[in-house]
DNA sequence: CAAGTAATTGTTTTT
DNA sequence: CAATTACTTG
């Protein structure tokens, strides 16, 4: 028999007074309050393995809540190092020992509402709709509900999937949501109630999910006075990361999850809290304090990430939280004095990307691979001109954040084809592929589906398609149909399925159907193409080579990411460019409040990524707003962010455009319109 | 009724 | 200025 004897100093090794206080609090309720860099990662995971080890809590009883699946993955592998199995993912496994469950919100909710889908009334065909299949939904059902054609502007489609998601997210009822947040859409408040009713029928007919119904379902299930204690009973310990970045539902379901807190674990820090936009609110983190009264607070704020330069920088940057204040204090050596963050002000996007190519290149030169940098920026656009220059001289990039894969029109095919084999009923996905076929536009592929769907005879469904596209008809029933029962090969059939129909579709079909290939076997890869689906559409691919599998280690690339998707992360230099009004501070927030205090704080994540050297740019004329076909240039006035105070704490340069302005005075081209005019003069 | 062409419109961030 | 919508043609 081998006995494991459990070396607390083992787990201790390294931490700090701070965090081995948090790693080893017991007796109830623990809130880490955590600065970024603060080892917040590594004090979760040192808690968790103590739990295990000093409290002989079973690894597969404690359950790690994480914001993004990427963050899940990182501590699982390192939390689940040592125990049996090399496995990470949060299956939750009952093999000897097990292993922690961890995943995001949603992938727990799913992967408990799969297992018990005929407790919640749900067939377990039930596939989960993207938040894009949400707003074609409810743009079908839009008509039916006096949102469509009245003469007035309408909230369209995206519109209200947003009001809707807002709603659930925060549960609070329409009319405050649209008087709140959307006050234009206030006369259609009546509509929208009628339409949000008519979408839910319509997903419980069609047995779909949205990504709020996995919350709402986990938490209803918790709240029931039979369910609610086997679903608790599954975990004795709850570790929740990013707590500032809960919504009214997540809240709701760690506060019955943990009832009385004892052994509950909220890591946070409402400075970093950045989405607000999805119905987030930091004040749930704050709201611990009053649902918990004997929760203990801990506050993490030796920094190890960042040097002396940088970290003062985010000192004074950092967003003043009523109640919570933190302020970090350095850990690494004396910087050098070159360490300051440098902020360049650069004529335009076009000086702006040049800069950034050439400081990469510099660092690159003394020692700092591409990997080890990353260009942060407030929206996917934002580097649209850097990476033309990137590309043009040619150094290799990864951008993460923005456009995602699963957005292009192929892999939609592939997704939509591949969820009707698994959910016949998903009569969106049935639109999605009928169409595809020559000759079957929107009125056929309607009449097709009013066939298919009482009876489901798909051979007698398609007669009601018009003569010439019967053929191709026929063979994509024909393979659905032999595919329908055997669970092997499936990814491989929509893959033959989809290839004539791509061809046919798309004039630029072979890089459309490598993309597929991959997919495909990406999806084989998984148990079944019901889970490779389900992670589709939960964690989808960032872009497209992540598909791949990790990349090459002799791959070296710069990275460009959202500040959103860079949370967690850091890189030993990093780059932010627009630093502008408007640009940082999003115009879109510019109006209120609490988006500008989220935008703040959004600002503060970004400066807080970076290790040793950070770069800030601020482009003087960009071109704002397009309207028309006048491309003004605006005026960019530096971010509200780098107040005077900042500023101190910053070298600056100012970096010249490659071509000077040359002196004229006045429009030139104005002037040559105006002799051009004389020209035409009778 | 589907497919191609012209006009119009609007834009963060993501599980 | 791209992507969706409105209109025309086959």
């Amino acid at each position: 028999m081998f006995i494991c004897m459990f070396d607390e100093n083992a787990v201790l090794d390294g931490l700090n007074e701070q965090q081995r206080q948090a790693v080893t609090h017991q007796g109830g309720p623990l809130l880490v309050l955590a600065g970024a860099g603060t080892g917040k990662t590594r004090t979760l995971v040192a808690r968790a393995a103590w739990l295990r080890g000093a409290q002989d809590v079973p690894a597969s009883r404690i359950l790690l809540l994480t914001f993004t699946r990427r963050a899940a993955s990182d501590m699982l592998a390192r939390a689940n190092a040592g125990s049996e199995g090399a496995g990470w993912e949060g299956t939750g496994s009952d093999g000897a020992g097990g292993k922690i469950w961890g995943g995001t919100f949603h992938a727990i909710a799913h992967k408990i509402i799969r297992r018990h889908a005929e407790s919640f009334s749900l067939s377990p065909q039930f596939t989960i709709l993207d938040p894009g299949d949400t707003t074609d939904i409810l743009d079908a059902l839009r008509p039916d509900h006096g949102l469509a054609e009245t003469g007035q502007r309408t909230p369209r489609a995206g519109a209200c999937a947003d009001i809707y998601t807002r709603c659930v997210n925060t549960g609070r009822p329409v009319s405050e949501v649209v008087t709140a947040g959307y006050p234009w859409c206030a006369p259609f408040t009546s509509q929208l109630s009628g339409l949000f009713r008519a979408y839910t029928e319509r997903k419980r007919a069609r047995h779909l999910l949205d990504f709020d119904d996995l919350l709402l379902l986990w938490q209803a299930a918790l709240a029931d006075p039979a369910a609610g204690p086997v679903l608790r009973g599954m975990f004795d310990a709850v570790l929740v990361d990013e707590y500032q970045d809960v919504n009214a539902v997540q809240a709701s379901i760690v506060r019955l999850l943990q009832p009385d807190g004892k052994q509950l674990t909220c890591v946070g820090d409402d400075a970093q809290a950045i989405y607000g936009f999805r119905g987030a609110d930091p004040a749930h983190l704050r709201q611990l304090t009053a649902d918990y009264p004997g929760l203990d607070i801990v506050r993490l704020h030796r920094n190890y990430r960042s040097r002396p330069g940088v970290l003062d920088l985010a000192n004074l940057v950092r967003p003043s939280a009523p109640g919570l204040d933190l302020t970090l204090t350095g850990d690494r050596g004396p910087g050098d004095s070159g360490s300051a963050p440098l902020l360049v002000r650069c004529h335009d996007e076009a000086t702006q990307a040049r800069e950034i190519c050439a400081r990469v290149l510099d660092a690159h030169e003394d020692g700092t691979a591409l990997r080890d940098q990353a260009v942060l920026v407030r929206a996917g656009h934002h580097s649209d001109i850097l990476e033309i220059e990137l590309t043009a001289r040619k150094i290799p990039y990864v951008k993460f954040g923005g456009l995602k894969f699963t957005d292009t029109a192929h892999v939609k095919d592939f997704i939509a084809t591949a969820r009707i084999l698994v959910n016949p009923a998903d009569d969106l996905a049935w639109f999605r592929l009928l169409r595809l076929h020559e000759g079957i536009g929107p009125a056929h592929a309607r009449r097709v589906l009013a066939a298919l769907v009482p009876d489901g005879d798909w051979a007698q469904a398609a007669t009601a398609a018009p003569p010439r596209a019967q053929r191709a008809l026929a063979a994509t029933i024909g393979l659905l149909a032999d595919a329908a029962g055997q669970a092997p090969g499936q990814a491989e059939t929509v893959l033959a399925l989809l290839d004539p129909l791509i061809r046919g579709r798309y004039p630029d079909s072979a890089p459309r159907l490598a993309d597929l290939r991959r997919l495909a076997d990406a999806a084989a890869a998984q148990p079944s193409l019901h889970d490779a689906l389900a992670e589709l559409t939960l964690d989808p691919p960032s872009s497209a080579s992540d598909l791949a599998g990790p990349p090459r280690l002799d791959e070296d690339y710069l990275t460009i990411s959202t500040i959103h998707a860079a949370k967690g992360l850091e890189w030993p230099i990093v780059h932010l460019p627009h630093l502008v009004d408007g640009a940082l501070p999003s115009d879109m927030a510019l109006g209120d409040p609490d988006g500008l205090a989220e935008e703040h704080r959004l600002f503060y994540v970004a400066v807080t990524r970076a290790r040793d050297r950070l770069y800030l740019y601020a482009p003087q004329r960009l071109h704002i707003r397009r309207r028309g076909r006048d491309d003004r240039h605006g005026l960019g006035q530096l971010t509200r962010f780098l107040n005077a105070e900042a500023l101190a704490a910053c070298d600056s340069t100012t970096a010249a455009p490659l071509v000077p302005p040359l002196p004229a005075t006045g429009s030139l081209a104005s002037r040559v319109d105006a002799a051009l005019g004389s020209l035409w003069d009778a």
